[in-house]
DNA sequence: CCAAGGATTGGC
DNA sequence: CCAATCCTTGGA
């Protein structure tokens, strides 16, 4: 369908832009997963951002290595990479050329998937489960996502959703980084049983 | 070359 | 609370 390109796939300036603004725009748009058998897409909720080779948290801390020197490409781009051995995490690189910046996306929710019902009835926990149920590894590592296929992330026209920031998930060891409320989820209807959840990280 | 640790998840 | 599991990085 890029024929009908027009504005359905987000594009290189929407990514091209400073990361925290790139990062929280992101939610409510929808990641798209394109193959033979279909697409498998489902509507992001929840991501996190990461600026610059001096944000500690950030891959590209340690400047442009072999795995981040993506990062300090054009934006638009997908990084993906394995965590722990096992586990897939999808980016997008934003803003411009030369700095360091990405998205990580870490949830989605009405995941739709080609095979059928999606099963999921929505949501998916982390970045890993994540990829995992849309399909994406790390050979979708340096995919342009402005070109829709086989990856995409599409703006579907729905209303700015309300957003909350907390600090970023598994970064402690990023010392004052860690605190930047640089983490954006849609603000849950009621945060009755899931507000308190969140205080507990291993090492007391 | 080698040792250490990680943008996580699921099991005990 | 902690193991799984392997790639990336930094240091010797």
């Amino acid at each position: 369908m890029s024929a009908r390109g027009q504005g359905r796939w987000l594009g290189r300036k929407f990514f091209a832009r400073p990361v925290l603004k790139v990062a929280p725009e992101l939610i409510g748009k929808y990641l798209v997963h394109s193959t033979a058998a279909g697409a498998a897409s489902g509507r992001i909720v929840e991501v996190e951002a990461y600026d610059g080779p001096e944000d500690q948290a950030s891959h590209a801390r340690f400047g442009p290595t072999p795995r981040a020197k993506i990062m300090f490409g054009p934006a638009g781009i997908a990084y993906v990479y394995l965590i722990y051995g096992m586990y897939d995490c999808f980016n997008v690189v934003t803003g411009r050329e030369g700095e360091a910046s990405a998205v990580l996306v870490r949830a989605v929710a009405s995941v739709s998937l080609p095979t059928g019902p999606t099963g999921s009835a929505g949501r998916t926990d982390g970045p890993g489960k994540l990829c995992r149920a849309l399909g994406i590894t790390r050979a979708h590592n340096g995919v342009d996502l402005t070109l829709g296929v086989p990856l995409g992330i599409e703006d579907r026209g729905e209303p700015a959703p309300k957003l909350s920031a907390t600090p970023r998930i598994g970064v402690d060891y990023a010392g004052e980084w860690a605190a930047r409320p640089w983490r954006f989820i849609e603000t849950p209807a009621r945060d009755a049983a899931s507000a308190p959840s969140a205080p507990r990280r291993r090492k007391s």
